[in-house]
DNA sequence: TTATGATGTAAGCGAACGCTTACTTGCAAC
DNA sequence: GTTGCAAGTAAGCGTTCGCTTACATCATAA
């Protein structure tokens, strides 16, 4: 990537591979990303992988830790102090399905799946992520109904699951249609549906 | 398997081999779908598995083209001439998270590994699949439109990928989960707010 | 200046995996 | 009963991948 070859700290190398890891999941799926093709995009060799991370996992994991911290900073941006609990899930959807059309959190889909059944420990790591998730919406939701804006009789349970589930299959459906289309119209169609779902 | 071993003809053994290659797929996840481990749990050899197959992705295609086969045939049949679309669509919901319950969700896993995995073709087959369903899900919705039972203004291709994302979502969470929960109160709770978001 | 630790490279090890090859065994038609 | 083909095995080929090792180089602090 450097004309130069310049040395580096391992924060910043850090930094560059689990971005590197990020790219190559959105542009060649997750058989892509091999610890050559993460030093190749870097500008190191393999090995010099090896001086920042002591494995594949460990960097799946900082990116995951990453990821999740993007997300929920994200969605919690979204959320506003004077708003009604239905105008912050607006907003969210907006903020999370924006995440996904910037390839920000395509990673995110995909790891929550991909990942989760790869056989080594990191399901419980993304398991642990999505729960963070879903509390925070719960909380949203659960203000909406203490608020009155939504309905009391609501499962803040099912609402959260149902509304991760647009998001989802939103961005799967948008991954396999080579990410073409432009999310915004869906976005609006969606939401409509979800405030009538969960509104008093 | 098979204390004693027994020629069989290619049309059992691809039967077995798909079989196997479900079966894989939900206790080990993708990557532990390998030929070998096929072969083990047919009681086989890997190369017999070429006798039946010429190749990896050739199984997978088989196996999905069984997934969709089997998942289009539960929610046709779940759909009933007299009854009202909302009425359709619940039974629709029921089947199909019942089929998910039943085969663990492979179905999912399958589509998901389709869009970060690949490689090769499997990710425009996986999206046929998903078009049919889409497309079967739209037909239900478009015939309660007609017949007054949801509302005029919905968008029909939304309310199917909604649709689509309540189960993808649940049967996420519950594989996360270990497949230790049971689907029917969560779907219960899924189509009180779903029916909402889509009754006229 | 020098020595020391952090960063880098080149090469290759060992295991796994998809698939092939050479050969064997059983079934069935003639 | 022989012949011919389908179904099976054992062995290994070629590649990929995660990771290690032996060695080089730069940055900086004593």
């Amino acid at each position: 990537m450097n004309t130069r070859m310049e040395r580096q700290s391992t924060l910043i190398r850090q930094h560059q591979i689990i971005e590197a890891a990020r790219n190559l999941i959105t542009t060649t799926g997750m058989e892509g990303v091999t610890i050559d093709a993460i030093a190749e995009q870097v500008g190191l060799t393999e090995g010099a992988i090896y001086r920042h991370f002591a494995s594949k996992r460990q960097i799946f994991s900082l990116l995951i830790d990453d990821i999740e911290t993007n997300l929920l900073n994200t969605v919690r941006n979204a959320r506003v102090e004077g708003a009604s609990a239905m105008e912050n899930m607006e907003r969210i959807l907006e903020a999370h399905l924006s995440d996904v059309e910037s390839h920000r959190a395509v990673s995110f889909i995909i790891i929550t799946e991909a990942v989760s059944f790869d056989g080594i420990g990191l399901s419980s790591r993304v398991s642990l992520m999505l729960t963070h998730y879903l509390e925070f919406l719960r909380g949203v939701l659960e203000e909406g109904i203490r608020e009155g804006s939504i309905r009391p009789d609501l499962d803040p349970d099912a609402a959260a699951t149902a509304f991760l589930g647009m998001v989802q299959s939103t961005a799967t459906l948008w991954a396999l249609n080579s990410y073409s289309m432009t999310l915004a119209e869906q976005r609006a169609q969606m939401w409509s549906i979800y405030k009538r779902g969960v509104a008093s």
